[in-house]
DNA sequence: AAGAAATGCAACCGCATACAC
DNA sequence: AGTGTATGCGGTTGCATTTCT
């Protein structure tokens, strides 16, 4: 890999000084493969691509004598035949010291996840909460992940980021990152964002474990509506903190940090091809329905965070029970925003009384939470697969079998979810175009076969990134 | 074992902004 | 105010390495 031939290079840095002539330094060789070269102002050829470790000793060196910026004036006081802008990204991103080399930490990549949801591409600005990180270093473990997602059809962010409005006269109030970051765009507000807030999540010794906080909405509520049936959603959990508990592998922090989460990810998945999820439906997969999902979602979210040039469809009217979830991430924003204000309040009595008019079954199987399982974005995979799945039976249900249709089921709820200015998110301007709540809320996961992990990606299960 | 595909990282490119003159 | 230069940022690409078939 790219990071194990740079170190490569820093260890044999002093061998390679010896062994390169002088002026091999100044004339690129032939066979450097994708090394290209161009020609300065001055006519003399700067040399492109990876960096030798001479090159990076001749550039410490200068730095050193006369500290960093002018990157121009290295290539005109050294030896060195790299243009300015090279030398600056190389030292920021390579050689200055103090940087930080390897994985992200769990702590890094939960913070990654909220910066970027609190600030999209910001990589630089995200580098700064990051003490040794680069912007590229971000920038690549996003895109990485966004991949990774993208692959396996899931949101970007976990179901439990929401966002808390910064007013203290307010109420919790759930904000998504889209509404957030449109309506920071529509007033100029650059960067004056809500605090973010990974709702459940605190660290402890370095585990992440859940906090049953009620403020979470997207999951309370649900919990809620399984609380007010029979097959409560406490005794779920409960019964996945018993399985929980039994399991003899050390699942290490992935786990911990899935294995918390008040979601339905935890619900089981049967082998025989059916899904019971906590919406109480036994759902046969249509393997076809969900590889076209799929192609949709994917199509969706290529866009890395922006989803960003507006032409998401994800941002189109969402149907059926995918609804649901709408004002669990919603922001409400009032005033003269184009984004369509509503209350997250009744949505939460909406949502409880659409799930109290299903019945509800529970059970557990083990298989959900991999063992393997070892970091944040497999929580998330499993995590808004799961919760995804629910959606999808919810559908399936409103749009065939029940009396209820989507638009009945929100009208009689007092709840106008197909207001609240979706087709905004649309908006070229929006530098996000759909959010993750829209994302997330028509994911629809693609399984083909009777196991999740015949649809999550290999190394899903294997551990983080 | 070999080739193909996937992955991850480093670096380049173009654009925007800041600053100096 | 206009112009040129330097710097910073984000998107994208190229390729070495790893994994899969």
């Amino acid at each position: 890999m790219g990071s194990r031939s740079w170190e490569m290079n820093h260890l044999s840095s002093k061998s390679d000084m010896e062994m390169i002539p002088q002026d091999h330094m100044n004339t690129p060789s032939v066979d450097e493969g994708r090394r290209r070269k161009s020609v300065s102002k001055d006519g003399q050829y700067l040399k492109k691509g990876p960096w030798t470790s001479a090159e990076d000793a001749i550039l410490v060196e200068y730095v050193k004598e006369h500290g960093e910026g002018n990157w121009n004036a290295v290539q005109k006081n050294s030896e060195l035949s790299r243009c300015g802008k090279s030398c600056r990204l190389r030292w920021a991103n390579h050689l200055r010291p103090n940087l930080k080399k390897g994985a992200f930490t769990p702590e890094e990549e939960q913070l990654i996840i909220k910066l970027h949801a609190k600030m999209g591409n910001k990589w630089a600005q995200m580098a700064t909460q990051l003490p040794g990180r680069t912007d590229n270093e971000i920038k690549n473990f996003w895109n990485t992940r966004i991949k990774r997602l993208q692959r396996a059809g899931l949101p970007l962010y976990p179901p439990n980021v929401c966002f808390q409005a910064s007013d203290g006269d307010q109420q919790t109030q759930i904000v998504s990152p889209v509404t957030q970051h449109q309506t920071d765009i529509l007033r100029g507000n650059n960067f004056d964002f809500p605090d973010i807030i990974f709702e459940n999540f605190y660290q402890d010794h370095g585990d992440l474990s859940y906090t049953s906080s009620v403020p979470d909405i997207s999951m309370s509520s649900m919990c809620q509506g399984f609380e007010s049936q029979d097959h409560g959603y406490t005794n779920m959990l409960n019964n996945v903190e018993q399985l929980r508990d039994s399991e003899t592998i050390n699942v290490g922090y992935g786990s911990t940090f899935y294995s918390g989460l008040p979601s339905v990810s935890r619900l089981p998945f049967e082998a025989s091809g059916k899904i019971q999820l906590a919406f109480g439906l036994d759902y046969p997969y249509d393997p076809d329905a969900n590889i076209k999902n799929l192609t949709t979602f994917g199509g969706e979210i290529s866009l890395s965070h922006a989803f960003s040039n507006g032409n998401s469809s994800a941002s189109r009217p969402l149907s059926g029970a995918a609804k649901l979830e709408l004002p669990s991430l919603q922001h409400v924003e009032t005033g003269d925003s184009s984004w369509t204000a509503y209350h997250s309040t009744p949505h939460l009595e909406a949502v409880d009384t659409y799930l109290e008019s299903s019945p509800t079954a529970v059970s557990l199987q083990s298989e959900c939470i991999s063992p393997r399982s070892s970091g944040l974005l497999d929580v998330m995979l499993h995590e808004a697969q799961a919760l995804s799945n629910s959606k999808r039976h919810s559908y399936e249900k409103s749009s065939s079998s029940s009396a209820i249709t989507h638009n009945e089921m929100v009208e009689s709820s007092g709840l106008n979810l197909f207001d609240i200015g979706w087709e905004d998110c649309n908006d070229p301007i929006s530098p996000l175009g759909c959010s993750a709540a829209s994302i997330f809320n028509e994911f629809v996961p693609p399984i083909n076969g009777s196991s999740i992990h015949e649809f999550l990606p290999s190394d899903s299960t294997t551990g983080p990134f």
